[in-house]
RNA sequence: GCCUGGGUGGCGGAACAGGUAGACGCAAGGGACUUAAAAUCCCUCGGGGUUUAUCCCUGUACGAGUUCGAUUCUCGUCCCAGGCACCA
């Protein structure tokens, strides 16, 4: 064996080996348990960045792990192909989308097989392919066909210079990126998704989503964002009509003095029509439709409203209540109007501090008494009820259901729930992605493309035009088709594409049978397969992706396509690779390699100093990305792939540093050398196998060693995959086995040496594949080390026989000592009494309590 | 702003069910080996104190609280990150 550890030879020649016996190649097999390993696939931007690396090291870890543990395991890698970045590179690049998304994704492989994951490649997907998106639309038409996709109308962020739609992302602080003018809301008529019809079904199952963070099923929870309510009608005065309100609030109807309609309530305009607001109310209106109506946006702006000029009446307190149309009002929640408690609640408080607007108390604390005039802020909490007629007096809690009961016989209103999931709107207005395969005809209006037409193929050749629109309207060959129905030649193809979260949506369910041409996928292979047993993935998809995920599957549950609602069994979130920005005032966000460091950091262009921004999630659009191409030239992907498991555990976010990495590299080495120097003795021995007992007292120790590292680091992966302590755990193990000379080695000496070295090997061998395979070699073994079991420790050296004990006095460390592993609690505590430190600590006073924790601590309180 | 997390030495982190704070590693300093360097090996390493000890005080963002005992539990404050529906 060479003295000399040489990652690249090591590496190279594995990698090869590996594929040449189609060792990660993997098919359904009925005798054997599965296991799903999978993690989310990469947009493929051109380069893997620290993040793709730390998420597909783990996965890969894990991966390795659960087959040396006995598992067929399927862990698959392909590419979210469709998206912006292609279109955008396109125009700064002059070249097209398709093939620069096809050059990225062949470097990106090289990449990926460079890090020797262990991924079946024969599975590879990419969802800009027809084979792939075919299946997408064949499914937006059954999606269709049952009124689960459906057109309607919405907002989009519209830059009237470029005249293009912008995504949130291309829009800075409401102006467009492109040309800086201020980007204004459009209406548009869109294709949607009725993921509300399953906010029930998706919520209910939070609750079983055991497998995953606790963080995560929260947040889908707030997300989905149940509300148990009413729903009550308020007459409109001098009107036959009604405005609805939905409030989670009903027991303070008494002390609603307001009402508030969204901007865009189709009554907003109608009630102001014959008043002198008229005029007032329009332009409120139309300012407010330019404005950002996300919640980031509707948050960030003040607090506004206008008086329509109508009233309506206070069903209960019988109150003339002014309607105004305000700007936090939302159309997407509840019923698009809101009753104002200013009492009650914060923002009504401050909307009626704002305009003048009475406030009625109608819920009074048991501890102070509320005045109108003396309030500072809404009271939201609990007590008792007064000015609310009958109601005066009782709880507000209990008296909330009452007034509800009070409705419902009075026919004012119901009891109802609200979600603050919105339907999902799939339309963007650009080129790559998966056309929505629907036909407008003239006659015929809006016609679905016959399923024997799919795939509705895009153009891989258009070229992307100026403000960054897509030129899918403006091509004949595409625009003009025939109607499936009439047959008449002027219709249009529909030129919206669908959000790239669709196809993110079902691509787990692929990879099961890849190939497969005659739906889907084959539901032989996805039976075996799914669901999905560990889904890994960054933690900034923990809503979004996750949820439509969810939802897709149990689209295809009710259609019968697959028999399970949970597509991800366990879920791992990593946390996010973070770097700090960097900004050069006029070439904007600088890639690390674009500065010159010095006593001050230098933009490489301009020689301008730069601004040092926030840290952020590494990210292409902000440059700060670390390139791991560095990392592997230098040190190699064992190195790379030990080091970014070593540096944190993975749910945690990691800032990113380049310290430390050489502490991984010279760790290897040590295994290296320590393998060099004992190789020729232990490749002429078996392992030893013998007991425990037998060992001299030194080599015990070693003995034990071994099996608690085993047991350490068979816990850290599979408890909680904290494959940093596993590796600290490996790491004691071989800084013990450095304190034994090969010199003058007895036979005994050597067999244990062997164990040790195999133990190291294997339990290092998902995390370092490469160097763990050479040393396996070396040892004697002919087959792949990930052909090998998973290391077994014996319970018998986990068992300590002697005992560190800690005495406290009032909870301070004053002493210790150590007792054998059997001696009683009432021994030990006679000890800690009798320890000459403990005397001296305790003497003159009196003792008042002993607390003795078993088998580890005395606590004496003085 | 709202929802969800996080904050421990110079740095990454450890302490898994409330019980020795700082495992393991990096950086730094000192020493050994060497003609020299690299590599390697050994020692020191949160802060402060003096009587230099198996010593004392202090210390896990900050302020309270619960407890014999709090990095860990509760409440409040500050800061950082992620998500907020068209980045993926």
């Amino acid at each position: 064996m060479d003295e000399h550890y040489k990652p690249e030879a090591v590496e190279t020649r594995w990698q090869t080996h590996w594929m040449s016996e189609e060792l990660y190649k993997v098919q359904e097999d009925a005798s054997q348990a599965k296991y799903y390993l999978l993690e989310m696939f990469p947009y493929p931007s051109g380069k893997i960045h620290m993040g793709h690396v730390r998420n597909y090291t783990i996965g890969d870890v894990v991966a390795r792990y659960k087959h040396m543990r006995g598992y067929n395991v399927l862990h698959p890698m392909g590419w979210d192909a469709f998206g912006m970045p292609a279109e955008n590179a396109a125009i700064a690049n002059k070249t097209h989308p398709a093939r620069w998304t096809y050059d990225n994704i062949d470097a990106m492989r090289r990449q990926l097989k460079r890090m020797g994951f262990s991924y079946d490649w024969d599975r590879e997907i990419a969802t800009c392919r027809p084979e792939y998106y075919r299946w997408e639309q064949w499914l937006f038409l059954k999606m269709y066909e049952r009124g689960m996709a459906y057109r309607k109308e919405s907002y989009v962020n519209w830059c009237e210079t470029c005249q293009t739609v912008l995504a949130n992302e291309q829009v800075e602080a409401g102006m467009c990126w492109r040309c800086g003018k201020p980007v204004r809301q459009k209406k548009l008529a869109q294709w949607f998704f009725k993921i509300t019809d399953y906010a029930e079904d998706l919520l209910i199952h939070c609750d079983q989503l055991s497998g995953w963070p606790d963080k995560v099923v929260t947040m889908q929870k707030n997300w989905i964002g149940k509300s148990v309510g009413a729903e009550i009608d308020f007459p409109i005065e001098n009107s036959f009509r009604h405005i609805s309100v939905f409030t989670t609030r009903p027991d303070t109807i008494f002390g609603a003095t307001f009402i508030c309609l969204a901007p865009e309530h189709p009554m907003v305009l109608e009630l102001s029509t014959n008043t002198s607001q008229k005029a007032e109310v329009s332009a409120f209106v139309d300012r407010i439709s330019l404005q950002d109506r996300s919640a980031k946006g509707i948050e960030s702006y003040e607090k506004e409203g206008v008086f329509t000029g109508a009233y309506c009446v206070n069903p209960m307190s019988g109150y003339r209540m002014p309607i105004y149309t305000a700007n936090f009002a939302l159309m997407g929640y509840g019923t698009g109007a809101v009753m104002s408690v200013p009492a009650h609640d914060q923002r009504d408080f401050d909307f009626a501090r704002k305009y003048g607007l009475d406030i009625i108390v109608v819920v009074q604390p048991e501890s102070s008494l509320l005045e109108p005039s003396a309030m500072t802020e809404a009271y939201s909490g609990e007590g008792l009820m007064v000015n609310s007629g009958a109601f005066n007096g009782q709880r507000n809690t209990e008296a909330l259901q009452l007034i509800v009961d009070y409705f419902e016989a009075h026919s004012l209103g119901k009891r109802t729930v609200s979600f603050r999931l919105r339907d999902w709107g799939i339309s963007r207005q650009r080129y790559w992605g998966a056309p929505i395969p629907m036909i407008h005809c003239d006659a015929c209006g809006i016609v679905p493309v016959s399923e024997s037409d799919l795939p509705v193929v895009l153009p891989e050749n258009a070229d992307l035009l100026d403000g960054g629109h897509s030129p899918l309207p403006t091509l004949p060959g595409f625009m003009r088709t025939t109607c499936p129905q009439c047959g008449s030649k002027t219709a249009r193809r529909e030129t919206d594409t669908m959000d790239t979260f669709v196809e993110s949506s079902w691509y787990f369910q692929r990879y099961c049978s890849p190939h497969y041409h005659e739906g889907m996928f084959d539901p032989k292979a996805v039976n075996y397969w799914m669901p999905v047993d560990q889904y890994i993935g960054g933690v900034e998809h923990a809503i979004l992706h996750l949820l439509y995920s969810r939802y897709y599957t149990r689209v295809l549950y009710d259609m019968g396509l697959v028999s399970y609602k949970e597509p991800f069994t366990r879920l791992l979130t990593q946390g996010m690779v973070c770097k700090e920005t960097v900004q050069c005032p006029t070439h904007g966000f600088l890639f690390p390699e674009e500065v010159l460091s010095g006593k001050e950091r230098l933009c490489k262009i301009c020689h301008q100093p730069v601004n040092i921004g926030r840290v952020e999630k590494m990210s292409k659009s902000k440059k700060n990305v670390v390139d791991p191409n560095v990392l592997l030239e230098k040190y190699g992907a064992d190195t790379t792939r030990l080091f970014c498991l070593f540096a944190s555990p993975p749910e945690r976010s990691l800032e990113w540093s380049e310290q430390g990495v050489d502490g991984s590299f010279r760790f290897l080495n040590r295994i290296w050398r320590l393998s060099a120097i004992w190789m020729p003795c232990v490749q002429q021995s078996p392992a030893f196998d013998g007991s425990m007992d037998s060992l001299a007292p030194d080599l015990r120790e070693l003995y034990k060693k071994i099996h608690q590292t085993i047991f350490k680091v068979t816990s850290d992966i599979e408890d909680r995959f904290h494959f940093n302590t596993a590796i600290s755990a490996v790491m004691e193990l071989v800084n013990m086995m450095y304190g034994f000379s090969v010199e003058n080695a007895t036979p005994e000496l050597i067999r244990l040496f062997r164990l040790a070295i195999e133990s190291v090997v294997l339990l290092l061998s998902p995390v370092t594949p490469h160097i763990t395979e050479e040393i396996w070699h070396e040892l004697g073994y002919s087959n792949s080390i990930f052909m090998a079991s998973w290391p077994k420790y014996c319970p018998d050296a986990l068992v300590k026989d002697m005992l560190l004990v800690v005495v406290q006095v009032n909870g301070k460390l004053r002493s210790k000592f150590t007792v054998a592993a059997d001696t009683d609690d009432d021994a030990i505590k006679q000890q800690a009494l009798a320890d000459e430190r403990i005397l001296k600590c305790i003497a003159g006073k009196i003792v008042r309590k002993i607390v003795v924790v078993q088998k580890k601590l005395v606590n004496i309180v003085i």
